[in-house]
DNA sequence: GTCATGTCGTTGACGTGTCAATCATGCGCC
DNA sequence: GGCGCATGATTGACACGTCAACGACATGAC
């Protein structure tokens, strides 16, 4: 496929661009939404959960510092807070007083969150594999890898 | 940028793969969120608001009934009803009864809505070429181009 | 010690998204 | 006409995300 000559710097993205921006950003949209209803229907859990239940289990002892989780994740505190209590209502993990510093504390992996992990590990990753991966050829991925670099860069340099 | 080797069809995906994969979702959910932030600043607009604002904008009448523009936007119609809901509520929308089917409904634009719209259309679009269209070279858009489509084939054919 | 200030984490309010249930109307069929 | 079913749209319940405000503790200056 071609592409339409590019305008100046000022000008609002040409159709093609925005056919472009449109298909990048909802083809996203569409493939989140469906490995989050895969992971919903296999085991239960969302994509949030998930990326916590990973985060925590890779942590020495399965169990992490709010803030540190905060990080591990790139989720605001307030975010994770919120989703913390959901899942700690669900027993997927526990907190704890933090003994060296009281204004913290240890946001713990229980059995059941380990267990919850491992069974929808599998399924998960065989659905990244089925939707992205098998989707692209091998060069199409390293495209992608640059892409997204290219957009993150932009990202970061203008915030 | 090189691969690793292809594995064969039942392996996880390789950890390249991975990393693939979360920079592309990680990286869509990061300009959707700085896109929807700037939108929200300049224009008390929602990416949602905006989505329905375009359509009807370009609609007959400015008008459209609900589940054209459910087909329009590509969502759910539970969710376009919410939407609407709180579109109406801040005076950009308005519903009128249709006299055609009864069941059905009018989504009208009103004055403010294409006010709003208006004004929130050149910060929005310069934004998405400050982002998205700048960030990326010719090729590389062609790459989007041809990218989504292959996953978006995938997605459609494992529905 | 105490006061100001910063950090850790939670909370409430609210916008957003999905799912299942519901309600009313249209429509074909007898 | 009346019955059954499909369709248009809304609603309620709940999960999720952001923002701003807050409470509790830590820390350094004095």
């Amino acid at each position: 496929m071609t592409h339409s000559t590019r305008q100046g710097r000022r000008r609002s993205p040409t159709p093609d661009e925005l056919r472009a921006w449109r298909g990048y950003i909802e083809t996203a949209r569409a493939l989140d939404a469906r490995l989050t209803s895969r992971l919903q229907k296999e085991s239960g859990l969302s994509t949030g959960d998930y990326t916590v239940l990973l985060a925590l289990s890779e942590a020495d002892g399965r169990r992490l510092r709010s803030s540190e989780l905060a990080d591990a994740v790139g989720w605001e505190r307030s975010r994770l807070s919120h989703h913390l209590r959901r899942m700690e209502d669900r027993g997927l993990v526990r907190r704890e007083e933090c003994a060296v510093d009281y204004r913290g504390a240890w946001v713990v992996l229980t059995d059941d969150g380990a267990h919850a992990f491992r069974s929808a590990s599998v399924p998960h990753l065989r659905a990244v594999r089925e939707l992205f991966v098998e989707a692209l050829d091998p060069d199409q991925l390293d495209q992608v890898a640059a892409l997204t670099a290219a957009l993150r860069d932009r990202l970061d340099a203008s915030r």
